[in-house]
DNA sequence: TTTTCAATACTTGTC
DNA sequence: GTATTGAAAA
């Protein structure tokens, strides 16, 4: 597996023959404009696999080279912080240890936590503020609208988080969000819980992942030398992923782009796919008019897929509106058609794809040169299963994360608890974990001091330990749970930041409620807790490492050999491999229904994107497969092919018959084709291959595939061989009778899960 | 306080 | 179908 922009295979369309620039030399003329071209707004609008990362970093190199800017005077912001860290190595490769200067080079949030660290003070927050995950967010939330008398049933707090959310995203604080918004949640309070739950933050000394862009903001349109200073100090701003940015992050650029105007965007809104987490693709369709005198300039040459990828990939993608447009065009030869198959159900589906690779992985393809790739992360299932019984390597990347995991956030509840007393989240999740008698009801009591005297938590236990509020065994543990976190401040002044983990978590009975634990993963835990602090290892300070643990949730993991990844296609962005399975374009699944639901054809449009960024990641070769049935949400359904697969162009894709799966023979390659040039979108070709007899049968399931063919060709009057009334059984369904003839559709009664609607040809008649 | 059971949800997911 | 979560029961 690789990133982006791996090298470049082919020469440059020029000899560069620039002396003293050898940086240029392995640029096309495009890119090489790119990179030279750094006076003035430009926006680079770069195709996959066009190399944009290449171009970032050289961009970075040349102006460090010639000496236009001074490595802290570039600001260079990415989305993750893959894409930042992959940045920065090869920025270094490039100029080697003076890239180390580039101050600025990271995401967009931990760029804003350090400008916020040193202005804290001008949004009402000390610079050891907390950064809260999204638990904690969550667990504040519902605090809130509890307290409002709303019935968190009714009123779910993840609801009300993502308003929040896409409120920060679009820069608007409490007091400017519409008023029309505040009926969103909870019977008209949605506005007001916001600003409650900012003015809990500020008190907590704490922001969320939101807050750090939008204080950001505030501090920027509020303090005008505070801004000038950073408006001076960034000479070049180079931004990746352009078409990934919300208004608040449009904002925060454009502001700091504004003293030398240096702006450089890299982005392709054909693969825009995070609308629904606040993008704006508008960001980049609007660069131009945003910005006087900007340049645009077009990434078309691919490097990483062969014509036909393309081909697919580019017809696919031209049935969406709004798109600024490019064609991408390589050099390189003619490869294999795009494969499309279809299955009965999903575990077939899955049986097919393993068996694809371990037949590539006989003929000598790495592992890790192949993914799978969904849509959505239920259908992970089956596809691990199978890769689990054969016992193939994989990694599914984007999975759970280490920094999530229960005992890791207690930890670090722990030491955030200790770093700033204030952080009543963190003091919640810890202060009766391990128990020390400080249950529900002293906790509430506890609450309630402090929201009366608008306190923290612990400035309320402190206090109410010197009352006789409080039971006498409550007062005695809390003031025992006080005194151990005074004791562990005053460790923390002078043991190393890993010596105190270790303390804290022996002393405070952590470890010990774990080995205490007979449950099977206890002892996973507490490796869990052994690796945390051997990874806090790697950090100068306390402060340094729960800054990376708020900003940076993940860790590498070493790689024990060449893996097939499994993935969603959204993880899948910016990655690529030589083969790739796309699994699951089925209507509904993908395109998701739900969001076709929500956004309509801008949704659509985005659904669509995401089939062309799957497509797209493949080098060599590509499978696209579908299954007639698939289990959601506890049932099965019947699902027609996706839409996507009739939108490929026909010269780029070769419709497959099911495999011999089980006769263990025929393999993709070696079943029957039949000529791509058919008429009409795959479906019809599907049809008028089946009625030619074209297929290479498996044993015993034939009429599953025809099935499928019939279904798109509706046209076909034959198909009603059903009448109602009529008694038929169902592979996966069972037992059941006809009530319903709509051409080939049936509706039928099962006797065991009720009235389903089916194909004709997958029913029989008893 | 712990256990158990029922209710719930269930696209995608950075920071 | 299943994992998680919250509330009721032991």
């Amino acid at each position: 597996m690789r990133l982006t922009s791996a090298p470049i295979a082919s020469e440059p369309a020029a000899a560069p023959g620039r002396a003293g620039l050898p940086w240029l030399a392995a640029l096309n003329e495009a890119q090489r404009a790119a990179v030279e071209t750094t006076d003035g707004p430009l926006l680079v609008l770069s195709g996959a696999g066009t190399g944009k990362t290449r171009v970032l970093t050289t961009r970075i190199a040349h102006i460090l080279r010639l000496g236009l800017a001074r490595p802290p005077e570039i600001l260079a912001v990415t989305f993750t912080n893959k894409a930042a860290r992959e940045m920065k190595d090869r920025v270094a490769g490039l100029v080697g240890p003076v890239a180390e200067g580039i101050a600025f080079m990271g995401t967009f949030h931990a760029l804003a936590a350090r400008i916020l660290r040193v202005h804290a003070e001008l949004v009402g927050l000390r610079p050891n503020f907390s950064i809260l995950d999204t638990d904690d967010q969550l667990r504040l939330l519902k605090q809130l609208i509890e307290a409002e008398g709303l019935d968190l049933k009714r009123w779910p707090a993840r609801y009300l988080a993502a308003l929040i959310d896409g409120w920060k995203n679009r820069a608007l604080p409490p007091a400017k969000v519409p008023k029309g918004d505040a009926g969103l949640f909870g019977e008209g309070k949605a506005i007001d819980l916001y600003r409650q739950y900012q003015e809990r933050l500020s008190l907590l000394n704490a922001c969320d992942f939101g807050d750090l862009l939008l204080h950001n903001l505030t501090i920027f349109q509020t303090h005008e030398d505070v801004l000038s200073t950073y408006q001076q100090r960034f000479r070049y701003i180079l931004v990746d992923e352009y078409q990934d940015t919300n208004v608040c992050q449009y904002l925060w650029l454009r502001l700091l782009a504004q003293g030398h105007m240096n702006l450089c965007c890299v982005g392709d809104d054909d693969q825009s796919i995070y609308r629904w987490r606040g993008a704006e693709v508008d960001n980049i369709l609007r660069f131009e008019s945003d910005f006087p005198n900007a340049r645009v300039i077009r990434l078309e040459q691919n490097y990483r897929s062969t014509p036909t990828i393309l081909g697919a990939a580019s017809g696919l993608i031209a049935a969406n509106e709004s798109r600024l447009g490019k064609t991408l065009w390589t050099e390189r030869p003619d490869g294999d058609p795009l494969r499309v198959l279809g299955h009965w159900d999903a575990e077939e589906e899955a049986r097919a794809i393993t068996d694809e690779i371990e037949s590539l992985q006989t003929r000598g393809h790495a592992l890790d040169e192949m993914a799978i790739l969904v849509r959505a992360s239920f259908q992970m299932r089956e596809i691990e299963d199978r890769l689990l019984m054969l016992g193939l390597p994989y990694r599914v990347v984007g999975g759970p994360r280490f920094y999530e995991r229960a005992e890791i956030r207690d930890a670090n509840a722990y030491l955030r608890l200790i770093h700033q007393p204030d952080d009543d989240l963190a003091f919640e999740r810890i202060v009766n974990r391990p128990r020390r008698g400080i249950g529900d009801t002293t906790l509430s009591e506890i609450a309630r001091y402090a929201r009366a005297g608008r306190l923290s938590l612990t400035s309320a236990a402190r206090q109410l330990v010197t009352t006789d509020d409080l039971a006498a065994r409550a007062r005695t543990a809390i003031a025992a749970f006080l005194g151990d976190l005074d004791r562990w401040r005053l460790a923390a002044r002078t043991l190393r930041h890993t010596e105190l983990a270790e303390l804290v978590l022996d002393e405070s009975g952590y470890t010990a409620m774990w080995m205490a634990d007979k449950a099977a993963e206890a002892p996973g835990r507490l490796e869990n807790l052994k690796e945390l602090v051997r990874s806090m290892d790697g950090f100068e300070t306390l402060e340094a490492y729960l800054e990376h643990i708020a900003l940076v949730m993940e860790r590498e993991e070493a790689d024990p050999g060449p893996r097939v990844s499994l993935m969603t296609m959204h993880a899948a962005k910016g990655l690529e491999f030589e083969t790739v399975f796309l699994a699951g374009w089925e209507e509904a699944l993908f395109p998701s229904q739900r969001t076709l639901d929500e956004s309509g054809q801008a949704g659509l449009e985005e659904e669509r994107r995401l089939a062309y960024v799957g497509i797209t990641r493949a080098k060599e070769r590509a499978f696209i497969s579908f299954a007639a049935n698939r289990r959601v949400h506890g049932t099965w359904q019947a699902a027609l092919p996706s839409r996507f697969i009739s939108e490929l162009p026909s010269d780029c894709v070769e419709i497959v018959t099911q495999p011999g799966l089980h006769t263990g023979g025929a393999r993709f390659e070696e079943t029957p084709r039949f000529e791509s040039r058919a008429p009409g979108p795959g479906w019809q070709r599907m049809k008028a291959a089946a009625e030619r007899g074209a297929w290479g049968h498996a044993r015993g399931r034939p009429p599953e595939i025809e099935g499928h063919a019939r279904l798109v060709g509706t046209s076909d009057p034959s198909a009603a061989r059903f009448s109602i009334g009529e008694r038929v059984f169902h592979k996966k369904f069972g037992y059941g009778r006809v009530v319903e003839v709509d051409g080939n559709k049936l509706g039928v009664d099962f006797e065991h899960s009720g009235v389903k609607r089916v194909i004709d040809t997958f029913l029989e008649r008893h």
